[in-house]
DNA sequence: CAGAGTTTGTGCCAATTTTCACAAAGTATA
DNA sequence: TATACTTTGTGAAAATTGGCACAAACTCTG
């Protein structure tokens, strides 16, 4: 254990573990190597046991890890022993495919409300989820302590409505909008472009016979 | 301009400059320079600079870059000149977000076919895409000549459809399944795993003090 | 319980990426 | 045309990140 900053890689590999070995439990494997998880998740064992080194000494010497004793600890570490509260706003065609989806929920990600501007949206159901008004979109966050907003409106929308999200105490976004938001400091913004994805592909694509030239 | 390898962030990177600048193209505007572009961005001027500088020499001194100059270069150089043919795998909620999507083409990357397993998928209208059964995968990916594949499935069927996709010839990879992918080294795969993105922004509130302590 | 084998945790090094900083090259003005 | 100002392009420094390698810690077997 150490006290210096974790990498933005780790943490997100760390969660990458984390998946794996609560399957392990599930197939009752009571061990793992380093190894072995590197192997199941296409990452090498110094990068495994690096990465967990950096929350702490979970292993033992010899045998491995305990897969339930470490998706405890990690599950402890990561905020994984309580549920976060996220709001989707833009309940058009990306929107709804996150709120009917049910993945979330099995790891502590609850959708908790949806909002959108157009009223031909606004009272539809999705799963447990009606969307609301925007209007109602200040009442119902801080009632809900929603603290992860989840934007899927247009781009011209989108920094709008961050604002509002912002100024309401919102603590992170994902944005599925293709533009740039500015935020304070001390909120966290992670981008999801869908088409910059693809781009960066299709770059790889032009550029693949050099590289093996 | 020299030869040295493209770091991945600059490519994604990249894209975003292109974006902001076929903007400023319709906004009439002329020239930028780093330092503009870096704020419109929320990147540093630096940055903009030594981004641009791995494919070449856009700018004048003293005066910035010439938006539509830059936009004309950058286009060919990333393969923006031509379109990719792109075919979804998996019609359900994110497949049909996807598919229905207008601004993929709009950028050069063109859904050109989906498929799904279930039945009743089959046959569905999305915009112009029909969706076809899995058998006709194999045939359609190659006479539509398919070069980036997107996985849209459930995790359980993703490998396998991948391993089609594969052999096909397809050469890159866009994966929405929470699953790590196993692929020749010659395809590239770039993983959307939108629960842990999810994951990665609570984490953070998980460590929001410790942060600021 | 001794000796062989396995696996962790981590210091150190290598590679990559970002930031700094400034000479060189331009613009603008009068 | 000269002078002041702006901005680029890029080496060199700094920071971050990933991989190696091995002592130490533990297990397993006979
Ligand atoms: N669908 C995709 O596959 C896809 C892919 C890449 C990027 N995106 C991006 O994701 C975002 C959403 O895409 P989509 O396909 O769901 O679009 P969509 O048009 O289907 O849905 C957008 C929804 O936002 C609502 N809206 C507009 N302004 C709003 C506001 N100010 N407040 C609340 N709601 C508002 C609209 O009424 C609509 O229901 C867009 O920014 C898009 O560029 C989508
Ligand atoms: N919807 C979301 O918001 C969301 C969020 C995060 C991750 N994902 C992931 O994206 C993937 C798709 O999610 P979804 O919500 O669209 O699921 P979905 O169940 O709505 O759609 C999956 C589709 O794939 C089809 N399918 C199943 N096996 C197939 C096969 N072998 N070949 C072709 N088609 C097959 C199914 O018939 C179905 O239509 C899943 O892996 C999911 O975990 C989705």
């Amino acid at each position: 254990m150490n006290n210096k900053k974790v990498p933005e890689g780790t943490i997100s590999r760390i969660f990458i573990y984390l998946r794996e070995i609560t399957e392990l439990v599930k197939l009752n494997i009571h061990t793992i190597s380093s190894a072995e998880l590197g192997e199941r998740t296409n990452l090498s064992d110094a990068q495994v046991r690096k990465d967990l080194g950096y929350f702490g000494q979970f292993g033992v010497s010899g045998a491995g890890y305990n897969t339930q004793e470490l998706k405890t600890a990690l599950e402890k570490i990561l905020g994984k022993d309580r549920a976060w509260n996220v709001a989707v706003v833009g309940a058009g065609h990306l929107g709804s495919a996150l709120l009917t989806y049910p993945g979330f929920k099995e790891r502590g990600l609850d959708i908790v409300a949806a909002f959108d501007s157009d009223s031909r949206k606004v009272g539809k159901q999705m799963k447990e989820i009606t969307v609301q008004p925007l209007e109602e979109l200040p009442r119902v966050i801080q009632q809900k302590k929603v603290s992860i907003g989840i934007i899927a409106v247009p781009a011209k929308e989108a920094q709008g409505v961050t604002d509002m999200l912002v100024k309401l105490g919102v603590g992170c976004i994902l944005n599925f909008a293709p533009t740039s938001l500015n935020v304070p400091d001390n909120v966290k913004v992670k981008d999801v472009d869908l088409s910059r994805e693809l781009e960066t592909l299709s770059y790889f694509l032009v550029n693949k016979k050099a590289q093996y030239a």
